[in-house]
DNA sequence: GCGATTTGGTTGAGGTGTCATCTACCCTGC
DNA sequence: GCAGGGTAGATGACACCTCAACCAAATCGC
């Protein structure tokens, strides 16, 4: 969400170049009208929300279709407050249970039901469908190839050095590091 | 948001290719990152949301700086109730104000406040930088472009045909009105 | 061992988005 | 001039995310 930048130039401040502004606001209208449709769609074609899929697909890719809840936090990139409290709800819709983990007296496991299997049974080939619908009929190989590339180097930048230190999340095995913002990203 | 799809395939479900689906994964991961962080940056430089930034750039872009609500509903691509509702915290928080519109009685206008002016005039180059430094200066000109048009494609397919019709939307103008304004690059 | 710190996870408050519903106004046909 | 339908916008309920504070088990240092 958002759409453009400017213009209240007058200092220092580079701003982007046209093309690439066109380009970021293609991009930004895109993403949000792609997301708001896909979440949409989602809640038409079944029970359940992006998130709830999300979760349940790190589940089921699972062999005994159960994870710790930090587990599921550092590969969704979520925070762990955000993993507690969705579990939570979904745990009351009946689509996981928790366990407590009997090695780790503070941990907790999120385990799969069967309500929950069934839920994203029934959900993934629906989304799936939107997915190429929305967005891979559209493209050719090398946009296809070219999407993959400008993500991964966005996400890159984004998870490593400065970018990643910020946001301290719950992962970053380099020990204490985090607070050093000096020379770090445009913040600050 | 969600991370993957497949593997629950076993009829007519066409998955999609281990290309798309590499492509579609990254992309994923990267656009999520992305929002996270620029929404956090924004609020760690200025006193504002991305969602607030971009109420009060369509404030900022109207000559008189006052804007019909549903005129704000259709440039952001937003639902009506979305603008209600933010328009009223951003009110509580005296960055616009409502003023109800002479000539039709149902319709008010959103107004930028001197509040608000200056939040966005604070906000604006710090969340230019942040852009730059996180997408554009790691990208060519041959992705910026390929950027733009994979964006456009996929928006345009998002808001014609049976895509908008099951939205029923309150705009129904022309998908892509604004994206294709070639000259008006407002450059410092 | 035992206190101090770290780690796994929860909780509550508050901002935010969506959906369905509602109100008030406008406009057209009669 | 008024009944009926459409439009602009607000509102309430609820799902959701973030942040900060919290708790308890684990681990480290001595």
């Amino acid at each position: 969400m958002m759409c453009q930048l400017f213009p209240y130039a007058e200092q220092v401040t580079r701003w982007l170049e046209p093309e690439q502004q066109r380009a970021w606001r293609a991009y930004v209208r895109m993403q949000g009208e792609l997301n708001a449709h896909l979440s949409r769609q989602m809640s038409v074609d079944s029970e359940i929300s992006m998130a709830d899929f999300a979760v349940l697909v790190q589940l089921t890719d699972t062999p005994d279709e159960r994870v710790r809840v930090l587990e599921l936090a550092r590969s969704l990139h979520w925070e762990k407050s955000r993993i507690s409290h969705h579990v939570a709800r979904m745990e009351k819709r009946g689509l996981v249970r928790r366990e407590n983990c009997r090695s780790d007296g503070r941990g907790s496991f999120v385990v799969l039901t069967d309500l929950g299997r069934s839920a994203i049974e029934e959900a993934a080939p629906a989304h799936a469908e939107t997915v190429r619908a929305l967005v891979f009929d559209l493209l050719s190989d090398d946009e296809v190839d070219a999407l993959r590339e400008i993500s991964e180097k966005v996400f890159t930048r984004l998870t490593t050095g400065e970018c990643a230190a910020v946001v301290a999340r719950c992962d970053s095995d380099d020990p204490m590091e985090v607070v050093s913002e000096e020379g770090g990203c445009p913040e600050a």
